[in-house]
DNA sequence: CGTGCACTTGAAGTACATCAACTAGGGTGG
DNA sequence: CCACCCTAGTTGATGTACTTCAAGTGCACG
């Protein structure tokens, strides 16, 4: 993708992308520092690193993870455009989370060392971003309520839904399909039960008439069914608010 | 308890409560706009409900769950002396999440309507509340790859370090022994696992000469073994920094 | 027309849930 | 002081959701 300027973002015209005043959108334009493209399945955040960038995702699917002792890995979030990557690894200089590429993506890189600018001159943003990890952490405590109390299938229909609004929400989408580029191996590390179990909740689901997977995209067959089978809550008014 | 001017409180104190400014000091002390007991059991923030007041606990352990569709309670967070309660209400409007007293509480009220002050005149405050959520994410992203790879026993072991560590930051505890509320029926909201398996896994715990919980007191008999047997890694330092 | 990879399907094992019986403190009234 | 109950916890037997391992399928690529 080109040079993207934050005045031209196609994300800004997003009715869920925060609005900022000119003073506001200049010093967002002045954080973002370059622009850089990745292939699928790049890591972007080495986890255990020692990471001092930080990025937003302007186009394309990412994956935070972390990795057990044993090595294996567990997905706490799947990222989609407007996200932004590498708070905890900045601003606390944990070395706890990895992000890597799911599809070919472009990130804007801001200017690590103005980050501090923002809490001494932009009370909005910073306002902004407090929101923004509430709203995160509201997101994972849904999740971890869903895996503890429901059924593989249904948490898996639940994600279904999560993730196929969340894209909807980032506009040019059908009422019933979208891009989804996540592997049975990738659902398996987000949902916590192995791929084969995957594989038979996704049949379920297909099988019911509900939704199905089929290569890179997911179809959505009938909403209504599944978000009665899956406990699906999520109102319009609550997906994410995207900030930078 | 008596009241607690912010300038006198006891946490203050503590090494891992954040150093402020006198300005910093007077701005705290000027949202504190009153203090309420509570006994245990009772309900802070009521879940579904709408709430518009932020607390910080000053003294006693509390809770902070959601309730599922058929009415099962996850718990999401356990809350020491230091934590604030109620972002997600306050600042988001949200009705997912609930909060209680598990034992006798002491709360600082704070006056909502002035928070917004914090944002336009207390960058480093502002800075604080950014840290200490992407604290408390890390903390989530933790729990959310413990409660997927790890069997209950080492969860509950973890679990039990954990607290044990958050409980000895706040002083006045010996090198084996903490006071312990949670009941097996809160361990089992918590971890995900029925009431009868947290028994199990305690006794395995109590079996291996790991660590025992009788009656309301935690002992980690050998810190070492618990340590390997349940993963667990927590650095001194990565025990969350108190803000308020 | 193979080769390799993601996925599916099947069979057997395991960790946990569920249900029920039993045990141990902890108040209360006599 | 004891008989009583009530609740929290433990322990055992059985059921189930998931895991693991292994074989089989479909499709993309040479």
């Amino acid at each position: 993708m080109n040079f993207v300027s934050c005045t031209q973002c196609p994300l800004r015209k997003l009715t869920h992308f925060s609005k900022h005043s000119p003073e506001e959108l200049a010093f967002i334009a002045s954080l973002k520092s370059g622009q850089v493209e990745h292939d699928a399945g790049t890591i972007i955040i080495e986890p255990g690193g020692h990471a001092n960038q930080l990025y937003t995702l302007l186009s394309g699917w990412a994956l935070r993870y972390r990795l057990t002792t044993c090595g294996e890995r567990q997905i706490v979030e799947v990222l989609l455009p407007g996200s932004i990557i590498g708070l905890q690894s900045v601003l606390l200089g944990l070395q706890n989370e990895g992000v890597s590429s799911l599809t070919r993506v472009s990130l804007c890189v801001l200017g690590g060392a103005a980050v501090g600018e923002l809490f001494a001159h932009q009370p909005r943003l910073a306002r902004g971003l407090v929101n923004s990890l509430l709203q995160d952490q509201n997101r994972a405590d849904r999740q971890m309520t869903l895996n503890a109390k429901t059924s593989s299938a249904s948490r898996l229909g639940h994600f279904l839904l999560e993730i196929f609004d969340r894209a909807g929400a980032l506009g040019g989408q059908s009422q019933r399909w979208c891009h989804f580029p996540l592997q049975r191996g990738d659902l398996s590390d987000l949902l916590g039960i192995s791929p084969t179990h995957v594989s038979r909740s996704a049949g379920e689901l297909s099988k019911l008439g509900l939704a199905t997977i089929r290569g890179n995209t997911l179809e959505i067959i009938d909403r209504q069914s599944l978000v009665r089978f899956s406990g699906y809550q999520i109102k319009h008014a609550e997906v994410k608010r995207l900030l930078l």
